[in-house]
DNA sequence: TGTCCATGATCAA
DNA sequence: TGATCCTGGACAT
């Protein structure tokens, strides 16, 4: 269940896993075996992230200079998790749980195995291109340009909870993400784009940048203040599974940590959208 | 054992 | 807007 930090972080740990080393690529479900029967054996380069986007590029090594034209890039295998997706590692070893394995990357080391994707896929370079052209600025990646996520946000009509959760806006934002920027900024999820002020989306931006690499960092979501935390408030640590300490994300009907109001949820565009009422006024 | 739900996105109508 | 796809964990029965 992976929302930019989760694909960030596993970019990472498959490029230091396997980088540079030729690999074992199965699909024991079956639903991937072509393309990983021609991958088998073949060196990862090395795997990026996109938003929520993964790419494993399997490009040929780089020839000595001036012998022929250099090879084209690619294969990549595009990988999204969707809402119910897993990339989980394992140790190595005997497959288990074969029927709904749809990857399966290994070396002597390490595993790892893909279920329930979205979109596992071998792709090209055009295809890689489109793909990220059609992605908004990641503020996980340090060439990130805000500017383009401002020029959609303030020319629509729609709420900034709508926004937020547009890949062509901010790349790499979901539900979590959503929340707790938006409690934190004190911007009612129901502003129009066109209504929000240059200086709070550059806020949102801003605390985006600051949140989501921590994120990245610890493996988990954490949104709340210093002077918010468990230790400083007495409270008990969450113990929830996707684990870390928010201020709305799930507490709806639970006390304001900020204010004390009760939390509100309801249901938006087939998602809950969670926030406080009185920290987060309209304007 | 069954039902519901989830950090997502696409497609048809 | 609703149906659909993908999987598994929590909870109810």
């Amino acid at each position: 269940m992976p929302e930019g930090h989760v694909i960030h972080r596993l970019a990472g740990e498959l490029t230091l896993a396997f980088a540079g080393r030729s690999v074992a690529v199965s699909s024991p479900q079956g639903r991937f075996a072509q393309a990983a029967s021609l991958l088998d054996g073949a060196v990862l380069r090395r795997a990026e992230a996109y938003g929520k986007h993964l790419l494993l590029d399997f490009s040929p090594a780089a020839v000595p200079e001036g012998l022929v034209s250099p090879p084209a890039p690619g294969p990549f295998v595009h990988i999204h998790l969707g809402l119910i997706g897993k990339l989980r590692w394992v140790h190595p070893g005997p497959v288990e749980g074969a029927a709904t394995l749809r990857l399966r990357i290994a070396s002597e080391e390490h595993a790892a195995e893909l279920r329930g994707p979205q979109t596992c896929a071998l792709i090209g370079p055009d295809e890689v291109d489109a793909l990220v052209a059609g992605l908004g600025p990641d503020p996980l990646r340090p060439d990130a340009d805000p500017d383009r996520g401002w020029r959609r946000v303030h020319r629509s009509e729609r709420s900034i909870a709508s926004l937020l959760m547009d890949q062509r806006v901010a790349a790499g934002v979901g539900n979590i993400y959503r929340a707790e920027v938006l409690f934190r900024q004190r911007i009612h999820p129901d502003t129009p784009g066109n209504t929000l002020s240059a200086r709070a989306w550059r806020r949102i931006w801003d605390d985006l940048v600051a949140l989501m690499p921590q994120g990245v960092q610890h493996g988990r979501i954490d949104t709340v203040r210093p002077e918010h935390s468990p230790e400083a408030m007495g409270r008990d640590p969450r113990v929830d599974r996707h684990g870390g300490e928010v201020y709305v994300y799930r507490r709806a009907g639970q006390p304001c940590l900020v204010c004390g109001r009760e939390v509100s949820v309801r249901e938006f565009e087939g998602r809950n959208l969670y926030w406080c009422s009185r920290c987060q006024r309209r304007r």
